[in-house]
DNA sequence: TCTGTATGCTATGTTTTTAGTAGCAATCGA
DNA sequence: TCGATTGCTACTAAAAACATAGCATACAGA
């Protein structure tokens, strides 16, 4: 792993430092979002079953994410396991209105597509 | 390009097809919501203009990102330029929150690497 | 009509990231 | 001590992204 965007510092990409930048940057990683997401909706579980939860994903990047999202402090290591911290659930709460919306945009989507 | 991840259709690492993991894997790559962010903050500009509001995008990756972004009718392209479609500004409002409440985790972490 | 400028890209070669598969060290219960 | 589970690491190959150069078109002014 290289390094988390941090929030002030320059990160791939953007130089603004801007956070929302350094957030977009450490969640348009693949499979970020995706592991924040099935993480709490299935709570607390090991590292294999998460990687089963997420459908299929190699441990390798697995792994990576799991210490990005850790160093971010939206999710961490307890004895039943990974979880969300409440930062990470904080995140979580606001992307739910996304997953929403999503079911909607799948519609039209499909309209458009006829 | 290859393809844009379509809701009902297995993507890229998940097989659900659920519209939101079809969502993540097209917001989660490099720059997407950048792009949607920058767009519409600044309002409708040209390719030029974007890639340099984005600060540092290759012409590559914005290209790529701009057709995808197209396909999945969060953005188009009229006279005046690239702009977000009716669609693409309500997923821009659902990002907002996230929006401020990255201010607030790049405080908290700030503190963490004190 | 001959510049000069802007626009929307494409081409090419290099680096980075992700995928895919195998397997290891540590822990735990039977 | 045996097997099962857990949390990974190693390795190779494929895909994505970067960086830079440059092309084709359109338009404007001299």
């Amino acid at each position: 792993m290289t390094s988390i965007p941090t929030p002030g510092t320059p990160v791939r990409g953007s130089k603004s430092g801007d956070p929302i930048m350094a957030l977009f940057d450490l969640l348009g990683r693949r499979w970020a979002m995706g592991i924040l997401w099935t993480l709490c909706k299935t709570g607390p579980c090991t590292f294999r079953e998460l990687q089963a939860n997420c459908g299929s994903i190699s441990p390798t990047v697995l792994n990576t994410r799991l210490k990005e999202l850790r160093l971010a402090l939206l999710i961490d290591h307890q004895d039943d396991g990974y979880q969300a911290t409440p930062m990470g659930k904080e995140l979580y709460n606001l992307l739910l209105p996304i997953g929403g919306w999503s079911g909607q945009w799948a519609n039209v989507l499909a309209e458009s597509n006829d």
